[in-house]
DNA sequence: CTACATGCAAATGCTTTGCAACCTA
DNA sequence: TAGGTTGCAAAGCATTTGCATGTAG
C-alpha cells in the first residue's frame, strides 16, 4: 500500500524540516518559503512545495486542509485537531481528545464507507478578537 | 452586524437556484454553470460564481468549504455535516445529530474565542469503492 | 553512475474583478 | 431612473509541472 518515497535528505529538505520545527505556528507553503530563503537565497518556491509534500507522505510533517483556501503544515505528523481565526486565518491547536467513536453513529446512515473525519474549530485569535473590540 | 444584500431577482439568479435546489450531488461552481447554460446558454461563469455568492449571503443556500481545493454549495442552508469521497470528490450528506457540546470542552483551553467547529467524515462512495475492490 | 532533486519559468485550476452595457424595482 | 446585475475578458492566487542541470547515495 504505501508507495515507494524517496529518502533523500538534501539540504533543502533539511533546513525545510528544521524551519518547521522551530514553529508553532502552522504556516502555509509561502511562509515557510520566506523562512527558509533567508538561510537558502537561492530555494525555488517550487522546491519547497515538493517538500513538504514528500515530508508528509514520509509521515514526518502533516498538511492540513482546513478551510481557507491555503494549506498550512504542522511539523506534528499526528492527528490532533486545530482551531482557526475566521478573521486572519491564524491556525493553533485544538487540545481535546480525539473523537473515536463518531464514525460509529454513521454506519449504515451512509452509503459511503468510512475512513475517517476531520473536525476544526473556528473563531478569533486574540489579536483580532481585540481589534474587533476596539472598533466600536 | 447583517450587511445591506441585494434583493434583485434576476432570471439568472433564480434559474441558479431552482438548478440547485433540483440535485442532491453538492455541485461546484463550474457544475452549477453547465447546468444553468443549458437553460441560458449566454450566461457566464462569472454570473454563476456572483450569484452563488449572493444567496449564500442571503442565507438561501450553503456555501460548502470541504477538503480539496473547490468550493461546493448546497441548497439547504441550515447547518448539517457531509461525508466526501478521498476518489473522486463527490459528497453526500452525514445524518448525524449536531454536537452542540463540541465546544465546551474547548472552552479554557484555548486563547481563542471560539465561534463554532466544522465536521467533515472522509470515505469513499459505492462507485470508487467497487472500482478499488475489482482492480484487485 | 544514476535516480532523485533542484531552480527557473511557464502552466494550471479555481475564483475574483474591472468595465461598459443592461435591466429590475 | 438609479443602482444592482450581466457578459466578457483579464487578472489573481495558490499550487503544480516540464525541463535542463545538479547532486546524494
Amino acid at each position: 500500500m504505501p508507495e515507494k518515497i524517496s529518502r533523500r535528505m538534501t539540504l533543502q529538505r533539511k533546513t525545510i524540516l528544521n524551519i518547521l520545527r522551530q514553529t508553532n505556528s502552522h504556516p502555509s507553503a509561502d511562509e515557510i518559503y520566506e523562512s527558509v530563503r533567508k538561510q537558502l537565497p537561492r530555494i525555488s518556491l517550487g522546491t519547497v512545495y515538493r517538500n513538504l509534500e514528500v515530508l508528509a507522505n514520509m509521515g514526518i510533517i502533516q498538511k492540513l486542509e482546513l478551510g481557507g483556501t491555503i494549506k498550512r503544515f504542522d511539523w506534528n505528523p499526528n492527528k490532533h485537531y486545530h482551531i482557526r481565526c475566521l478573521c486572519c486565518g491564524k491556525v493553533d491547536n485544538a487540545p481535546i481528545a480525539p473523537l473515536n467513536k463518531l464514525e460509529d453513529e454513521l454506519y449504515g446512515a451512509t452509503v459511503f464507507s468510512i475512513i475517517g473525519h476531520r473536525l476544526e474549530f473556528e473563531g478569533f485569535c486574540p489579536d483580532c478578537t481585540k481589534r474587533e473590540a476596539q472598533k466600536t
